[in-house]
DNA sequence: GTCTATATGCGGATAGAC
DNA sequence: GTCTATCCGCATATAGAC
């Protein structure tokens, strides 16, 4: 693995751990063995490290929105969702540290806006399509709304986690669950059993 | 003023417009006119003033949880919400860089926790009270969903305002209302009018 | 209570040798 | 590409005079 890799993947490991901002480029290049100088003729800045990564979290989303042109049934919209925490873990830094990085590093705040844009359009799509397949029935306002929760799960889930005692340990999982209850009440009766499945599952 | 108080005032300012993490003791004490030294004499490190604030914070909302006793309709929650997210967008640093604080001062940790499991407690309160007189209609394991997602509502909204361009200069009344929404499949024919008339004041 | 002056350490970032 | 050495500024916090 070249250096510039190895920087981005380490500062990644930190940045999730031990936050973006409280993670410092000597840091990084001590837990690499390599000195700070080296660091900085791979990166000549911290936010560079930043950009750099939130590009690859970018990417690694695309998955997603590509799930989502099958979501047809709800066990579909399970699976994409699925895949959707299990990357924004991988990437937990970025929503959780946002508003750190777009204050500190302005330069960064129209990724992150374009990044939680995306996938608010990624889930009003598969909403649409659930509705015309008769697995939801919900008005367009109803969608909308849906669409914005779900973003606000999506985005916000991290740090509620932290928050809230009782989810200090729950996995990628128990999100996917909770975007699922919001559709709850819009299901049609034979997509109803699924999620019953779920809540014997996660809320014992 | 007092000097201690006119310190927490400008504090709290601060730590609001431009995040906790960024604003140093200097940083305030040279916005009071006033020595550091003197801040100093007052508190005598950072952590302690985020105590004495987090202190208010908590004070702040002792009010909500009161008003809770007599919710008993659809406008009665209105304005219990309203006077909720009133005051925590007076102290919206709290829950915005509770990441932050949790991480780099520990010891405030515990009153972070004591105070969102509190107002979690307060809304499963009033939401057992709306439906035992019959403005909405859910199960058990319906209201415990609606109480944490409101709670996510609560603690997450200030940051997804800053993460969603579109929500950049929305009131507290548009929390308030997002909060309202999540009952909305639950409420009885009686309660929904009211919903439809704040829709169509935020949703335009 | 309030000030000036300062200790001490760490952050981002650079220069220049190898 | 990588290192050593270092600059500069700012952070928290303290000492001691007034």
């Amino acid at each position: 693995m070249k250096t510039r890799d190895r920087i981005l993947a380490q500062s990644l490991a930190l940045f999730n751990d031990e936050g973006a901002a409280a993670v410092s480029t000597n840091r990084i290049a001590a837990e690499l063995g390599i000195s700070p100088g080296n660091l900085y003729y791979h990166f000549k800045s911290k936010p560079q490290i930043l950009e750099a990564l939130l590009k690859r979290f970018d990417d690694a989303l695309a998955p997603f929105a590509d799930a989502a042109a099958s979501v047809h049934e709800l066990d579909d919209l399970w699976l994409a969702l699925h895949l959707l925490f299990e990357n924004l873990n991988a990437f937990r830094f970025a929503y959780r540290d946002a508003d750190y990085l777009m204050r500190e590093h302005p330069q960064l705040a129209p990724r992150l806006h374009r990044t939680s844009m995306a996938q608010l359009a990624t889930v009003r799509r598969i909403y649409a399509e659930l509705q015309r397949g008769g697995t939801m029935r919900a008005n367009e306002q109803e969608v909308e709304l849906l669409a914005l929760h779900t973003l606000l799960v999506v985005t916000c889930w991290q740090p509620f986690t932290r928050l809230v005692p009782e989810l200090r340990d729950a996995d990628s999982g128990r999100a996917a669950y909770h975007v699922l209850t919001l559709l709850g009440p819009y299901l049609a009766d034979e997509a109803r059993p699924y999620l019953v499945y779920l809540t014997h599952k996660y809320l014992k």
